[in-house]
RNA sequence: GGGUCGGUGGCAGAGUGGUCAAUUGCAUCAGACUGUAAAUCUGACGCCGCAAGGCUUCGGGGGUUCGACUCCCUCCCGGCCCA
């Protein structure tokens, strides 16, 4: 359940009931895509104030698999972790792995066959198996299995996936309806289950594909709880799809939750939520913490859609500044990079994560250097610290 | 003292007459990363130059050759063996 607490223009903030607890909007989740955020154990990612997390319905079919995950007692019981969870369909992951090598698998309307990357072994995901996996997980928030084409499709192959999104959608829908009888699932106790929308870069397909969603609901007689938008949300020299996401959005019924899928950079997510998205995952925080990249609030600076600006003491590199541009509220910096084995200041003064508090520059340049867990460990609970505050500070938007 | 093997770019270690400014690894420097095949990947790495390109290199010196990191002489230095 969704409920609006206020709206700004098109944001929104809000609350999302789950039968694991409550989620304040906007929120950001982690990507625990194995059922487990690497590195990090339920203590730091607790501290880092973080809620809800991603899990991958693809990802742990393969391993441990579901038997395992079902004698563990669902996902909660064998991660122990007591909060929300969402689990993303797998949908993206096994298209991106056929897209990338079409001998990696096959996509018909009716299912998808593909081999495992590790083992090479076959296996079958159907819309129906998809959503009996998330039950079997048992997630708080659910996805549809959809058809995620890259972007650089032409219009009519993105056209007729969403038209096999929208199939499938109604395919996971009647089959949720079906595990929530079958399993005596009250309402309070039900997962939330979103669709996922799909159409590429093309404004009318986007919206083709959210009212054909809509009418799914509408036949198989349940809401969706959230849509989701799919596909990439940049282009493919990474430049924000500003256009395609604010319609979408538009499109999208306002007491519905609008989960923006892979988002993002902080300046993307800072877009996302103006234009009335609420919630997001990404692998950036803790990815970049483990490659050594650090994220840094430049204080005072409102978030804005703007991409930030160095800060005078520690300017930023050509690449930074090249990525990120003048002007705006966070700085990035690279742990690697030898200009920090002699600094002795704190990573960032005002914050409050476990890396912050305890350690300088130059030593975490040397955990990196040294190649110890330990330091792509604090790397990825400081930026999750930073995507917090972030979710924090666009409420005061 | 005798014998023997060897001295190559920050390190380790290829190359053994031209295609070598010199394979490769490490280190170093920088970049990338957006529903995680990612503790990963990419690039640079003698000197000057944005570049095209130019310049100086393979322990020191001398020699052979059209041409040497590669062959010869000698000196210096190191490992091992024998005394």
């Amino acid at each position: 359940m969704f409920k609006i607490f206020e709206k700004k223009n098109q944001a929104r903030t809000g609350i999302v009931t789950t039968k694991n607890g409550e989620i304040k909007t906007p929120f950001f989740m982690p990507d625990a895509t194995r059922g487990f955020v690497k590195f990090l154990n339920n203590e730091d990612i607790a501290r880092t104030g973080i809620v809800p997390m991603v899990v991958n319905t693809y990802h742990l079919f393969l391993s441990p698999g579901m038997e395992i995950v079902k004698k563990a007692g669902g996902i909660h019981k064998f991660m122990n972790y007591d909060k929300p969870l969402l689990s993303d369909s797998g949908g993206y992951q096994v298209f991106s792995l056929i897209h990338k090598s079409p001998k990696m698998g096959k996509i018909t309307d009716n299912e998808v066959v593909f081999r495992s990357p590790t083992s090479g072994e076959k296996h079958i995901i159907t819309p129906e198996k998809s959503i009996q996996i998330q039950f079997d997980l048992g997630v708080d928030m659910m996805v549809c299995f959809d058809d995620p084409p890259p972007n650089n499709y032409s219009k009519a192959r993105i056209a007729a996936a969403v038209e096999r999104t929208i199939f499938w959608a109604e395919r996971c829908l009647v089959e949720y309806e079906k595990q929530i009888k079958k399993r005596k699932i009250t309402a309070g106790n039900r997962p939330l289950i979103f669709a996922v929308v799909q159409g590429g870069e093309y404004v009318d397909l986007r919206q083709r594909c959210v009212e054909g969603l809509i009418e799914v609901g509408k036949k198989v007689g349940r809401d969706w709880d959230g849509f989701g938008f799919g596909a990439r949300h940049v282009n493919e020299k990474g430049v924000f799809l500003e256009e395609i996401l604010r319609a979408t959005a538009s499109f999208i019924p306002e007491k519905a939750l609008r989960f923006a899928l892979g988002v993002g950079t902080p300046e993307d997510i800072v877009r996302c939520y103006l234009m009335g998205w609420d919630m997001f995952d990404c692998v950036i925080p803790t990815r970049e913490g483990r490659h050594g990249r650090i994220f840094l609030r430049i204080r005072g600076q409102q978030p804005l859609p703007s991409p930030p600006q160095p800060l005078s003491n520690s300017p930023l590199s050509k690449g930074e500044r090249e990525r990120h541009g003048a002007g705006g509220f966070y700085e990035t910096i690279n742990m690697n990079n030898g200009k920090f084995a002699e600094d002795f200041s704190k990573i960032d003064a005002q914050c409050d994560c476990d890396l912050c508090r305890n350690h300088t520059r130059a030593y975490v340049h040397h955990l990196f250097k040294s190649r110890d867990p330990l330091g792509m460990r604090l790397a990825a609970i400081h930026n999750l610290r930073f995507y917090v505050e972030l979710m924090e500070e666009l409420k005061t938007l």
